[in-house]
DNA sequence: GGTAATTTCGAGAACGTTTCCGCTATTTTA
DNA sequence: TAAAATAGCGGAAACGTTCTCGAAATTACC
């Protein structure tokens, strides 16, 4: 029923033997050139689609990259993938794609049931309150490579890619502080999350480092949903202490603090100062536009695929840590005029 | 060194056949509930993984469905996948993607160089100027069933499932009508796509009914994005007879039309009507808020997988169309007050 | 208590490829 | 010109499963 024309279909057309076939389509040594053609020749003739099941079965290595991740549906992880997909495509790997909705259950699953034996290295982004780092290590002792990226388990000794999440809220919660806010609020993700734990830390320092205040009734842990960022809002304005600047975690919960701010009829700049993180397409539409340190997605999904394609090539590459500095665009949000 | 525990080291731990051990592990039947349970419980005390290229290779089915799409940095297509990937989740499926960038000879070598021998079932939504008909068509009589969604190839004849572009369309414009626009422009998408034909249609039919002029110089042809929005207004405002609203093919090209009105001091809504088709979340953050037709998105994609499984499970399932109607909703930017 | 039916299992081929080994010719070397 | 090297190819095992067939052991039947 469904056949497809094979190796041996080539080596009877041709009367020659399947090795021969075998070596004609892949190397060049050991067979003759006019043979070699005249097989590549049938090959076409008879549209020949090597099985990679067979190949990979036989040679112990699919050309397959599994990619985990919380979401896709956002800004951030759509065009990491995209840039993933990029260098897979261009060097001859398929990437194999799960979701796990952020759920650490789900991440769980996916891992314990994952395909081992025919994917050759992971490119993952944990779950916020993931459990899995066992099975991670597990998988990489398997010989399988794994390389994190901006959700990193940290204390897993393999390739990550990230942005400089500390330097990042550093820098644009000096901008806040330079344009004459000084109750910053920050509107934080889950604790859980290496890199909440650094924009936080780029947050306190840079308050420090001014001398302003750090009041823990302004620090609220949520999730990153607009949602979110509208309900951990509300909380922060019915602190005593009112802030006057917010940071958020990311432009998500930014962009729900500037819809509930708004709808109270808060100017946000001139009463309120609304810093973000991504630079998500929306920071641009909302207005007034939207102060953010821009991460460069595409960049760390390449980065990630190549340190991955590194580890799967060289049996014992050096695992590397890859910082990429993030950039404070300057928008209307955090202006007081 | 690579080496992954096998059914034969399950049955030389415990003695018996390889077989033996491999209907333990899926089927019930043949085989004693206490060896069964032994196997089983070996299996788990060994941490054995199934290896998916040798089922795949026994069975001739893997379970993999390759999932072909233009972009995936969108809300739309994202959502799409989203709902995709939890079908093909729940069923034990693992879906393999592939971005063409919309660009068709992308799309055209994706689709040559697929690994139709380790893939049950393809979900595919074209590129604008897709000429892979050909080759899908060959995808389907290798016996690997297709299935269509959104952007479909209409002359192949296999399950397709997008939304309702023409009533869609139709009612939106009525909608403009009603609330007092009489020059209506179209900002449409690339031409070769049957959706944006329809939505076309559904504007045109929506204009006839209502006795309303049509004018070849309100009806724009381009791409997707927000640029595209922008120039297109561009040239739009320079028409003798300016429209006083705009029905874009897709939010994007709505808000970079917002965005170029806006920056030109024109009121949205007072002075010229827009209206959307998607229902991204931008649409409802910027100001005024984007009147659109909401697309399901994750419907589509559920749908889409499920057919798709359908066609893999039985043997001659018959092709199906579905449809899911489209549904209005009204913000500001429809608003002459 | 003998036959028939059923349950439980093993042997071995098959899936499509790669790869090691060895066999001929042919060419090179001394 | 004989010996050695090499180029080109085929045979066959191996990768980890599934599956068909039939054998052995158990149970059911009268």
């Amino acid at each position: 029923m469904k056949h497809f024309i094979t190796i041996k279909d080539i080596a009877r057309e041709l009367n020659i033997s399947v090795s021969t076939v075998s070596r004609a389509l892949r190397d060049t040594y050991d067979v003759n050139v006019e043979t070699r053609e005249k097989v590549l020749e049938m090959a076409a003739k008879l549209n020949y689609k090597p099985n990679f099941n067979a190949t990979g079965l036989a040679k112990g290595s699919s050309h397959n990259i599994a990619v985990i991740l919380p979401f896709i549906t956002n800004y951030y992880f759509s065009t990491v993938i995209t840039g993933i997909q990029e260098i897979a495509y261009q060097s001859g790997y398929t990437i194999v794609l799960y979701v796990t909705n952020d759920s650490p259950e789900r991440e769980l699953d996916i891992i314990k049931n994952l395909p081992i034996t025919s994917l050759d290295g992971l490119l993952v982004s944990i779950a916020s309150n993931s459990d899995a780092s066992g099975h991670f290590e597990e998988v990489i002792n398997n010989g399988i490579p794994v390389v994190f990226f901006d959700r990193v388990a940290n204390h897993i000794e393999t390739s990550k890619v990230m942005q400089d999440d500390y330097n990042g809220a550093f820098e644009g919660v000096e901008h806040l502080i330079s344009n004459g806010y000084k109750k910053i609020a920050h509107i934080a993700g889950p604790a859980s999350l290496t890199f909440t734990q650094n924009r936080l830390k780029g947050y306190q320092d840079a308050l420090s480092k001014h001398n302003l205040p750090i009041s823990e009734d302004w620090i609220i842990h949520s999730g990153f949903s607009q949602e979110d960022g509208k309900s951990d809002v509300e909380q922060l304005l019915k602190c005593k202490n009112r802030p006057d600047a917010i940071f958020a975690a990311n432009d998500r919960k930014a962009i729900g603090a500037m819809l509930t701010l708004k709808s109270k009829g808060i100017k946000i700049g001139k009463e309120i100062g609304v810093l973000g993180f991504t630079n998500d397409p929306s920071s641009e539409i909302i207005s007034p536009s939207l102060t953010t340190i821009a991460e460069p997605a595409l960049e760390i999904g390449k980065k990630s695929c190549e340190l991955l394609l590194k580890h799967i090539s060289k049996k014992h590459f050096h695992p590397e840590e890859v910082i990429f500095p993030g950039k404070l665009i300057i928008r209307e949000s955090t202006s007081k005029v």
